[in-house]
RNA sequence: GUGGGUAUAGCGUAGUUGGUUAACGCGUCAGUUUGUGGCACUGAAGAUCAUCGGUUCGAAUCCGAUUAUCCACCCCA
């Protein structure tokens, strides 16, 4: 084929046969989420650059490398030296709305959930693309581990719903601003020592963020970092008690977890508790959902000061890891009968019935290609019609059909007069019950 | 930004040391006589073998470049 447009590089297209995969995570996540009392919140798009690179971090790859289709906003408002960016993530363009709508002045916590696109302009590999998908829940207001606890809790269910399993869940505390720093000074003391072994790229992350190099793959480095401080170590008395009551709360409901004092995510914004779920499964990119606390960021944009956090998982990731563990998907729905016809005063009646049945909210259709009544037939089969019916002079006269259960091949005789909606609705209901029942 | 792999109908593949009409499965469409799907059978449509250039009497096959795509690094969901 030589089209003249393909889709762009990263992309995905979504076609019936992949999309119904998506209804069944993207409606269990909104069930789950609105259990523990989240809502929905939508945002655009894009949002003005300066957000992401408030938020996000000025000096992460996200913003430094992957900030994609920034592209420069129009005169009429004069705040346009950065333009707008699609976003990156979700939490930035969520506590942005959050705040310009007011909503911290509402009942406390603040809990939100959203299903986006994220666009990162990175090179893309197995569950990594430049327009990915992902559920999201944002908490504002509480600063009480039970709060990580709940939203950690939130994840899992979900995960669980989604018949996932094997996923491990890593926790750390990266602490807050004044006992960080201490800890970024002893860190950077002891690889300064050793600096003359570090990748160059760690070189690099000394004095950036040293926290990194604890996260580089390198075995060399990775050797060097596995005896460097801990910031576990250096957490003070607020920060280690959040944390020691988040594990406690953690045991209580029964979750499983590792303290992997390696984790330290990508984004600026983040105190305290961090956390990841990974997958073993899926290839490289295996953490399918990570989040954390993040108590500085709601003021830093401009709000009141509120203790703030959340998670984001990506549904790609998701979905590869439910196709590979054979997940059950919610099946498509099925059409409820197909009206075959002969001649054309029964293709009249056809699109009356037709139009009768759907106004009752049934699936029905009829002949579009002008087909003989065996390849009439043969579409509904294919289609997985639950029922057809054949019309032609025989039915018009005797005003009714004969109803075919295709999976039984059983006919039922049926009138067309005025108890036909109720009959009908009776047998085709009356079946997919007894489908159901023949399924368990 | 850095590596490595791959490129043949809608999808999945075969194509032997270069040799003439590029094969197969799935899918699509139509038939297998008269008003009924699934199974089987028959047939049809559908490919300038990613593109451009080179070697050769001759290239899907060898070489080069380009493009696309996949995997990995980096980073993250």
């Amino acid at each position: 084929m030589d089209l003249i447009v393909k889709r762009p590089y990263g992309t995905r297209d979504m076609v019936p046969a992949q999309a119904y995969k998506w209804h069944t995570v993207e409606k269990l996540a909104m069930e789950t989420a609105e259990q523990y009392g989240f809502k929905e919140i939508r945002f655009p798009t894009f949002e003005e650059t300066k957000l992401f690179k408030r938020s996000v971090g000025d000096a992460t790859d996200v913003v430094q490398k992957e900030m994609y289709g920034v592209f420069a906003q129009s005169t009429e408002n004069g705040k346009d030296e950065d333009g707008f960016t699609l976003r990156p993530e979700g939490t930035a363009g969520t506590v942005r709305a959050v705040l310009e709508n007011g909503l911290l002045n509402e009942a406390m916590p603040q809990k939100v959930y959203y299903i986006i696109s994220c666009f990162r302009h990175e090179r893309p590999q197995a569950g990594r693309l430049r327009e990915f998908h992902q559920f999201g829940a944002e908490m504002f207001g509480s600063d009480s581990p039970a709060a990580d606890a709940e939203l950690i809790a939130m994840a899992k269910g979900f995960m669980d719903r989604l018949g996932i399993s094997g996923v491990e869940l890593f926790i750390n505390s990266i602490g807050c601003p004044v006992c960080r720093k201490q800890y970024h000074a002893a860190l950077k003391a002891y690889f300064e020592e050793r600096k003359d072994n570090l990748c160059d790229t760690c070189k690099g992350r000394l004095d950036k963020n040293p926290m990194r190099i604890l996260d580089c793959k390198s075995p060399v480095c990775s050797g060097i970092a596995k005896d460097a401080p801990v910031i576990l170590d250096f957490l003070c008395d607020e920060c280690r008690e959040h944390f020691e009551k988040l594990k406690e709360n953690l045991s209580v409901m029964g979750i499983e977890y590792s303290v992997n004092p390696k984790i330290v995510r990508g984004l600026d914004y983040y105190t305290k508790t961090v956390f990841e779920f990974v997958a073993s499964d899926i290839g490289a990119q295996s953490t399918i959902c990570g989040g954390g606390r993040y108590d500085g960021l709601v003021e830093q944009l401009g709000g009141p000061k509120t203790p703030a956090l959340g998670f984001a998982m990506g549904l790609e990731r998701l979905i590869m890891t439910m196709e590979n563990q054979g997940c059950d998907f919610i099946p498509e729905k099925k059409c409820d009968l197909y009206i075959a016809s002969m001649g054309e005063a029964a293709a009249k009646k056809a699109l009356s019935l037709a139009k009768e049945l759907r106004d009752e909210g049934f699936w029905v259709e009829y002949d579009l290609m002008g087909r003989g009544l065996k390849a009439q037939m043969k579409y509904a089969d294919k289609i997985g019609a639950a029922f057809s019916m054949v019309i032609g002079d025989n039915e018009l006269e005797n005003n009714g059909a004969n109803l075919k259960n295709m999976r039984t091949g059983e006919q039922i005789p049926l009138r067309f007069d005025d108890g036909f909606i109720e009959n009908f609705s009776n047998i085709v209901v009356g079946d997919m019950f007894s489908d159901t029942m023949n399924n368990i």
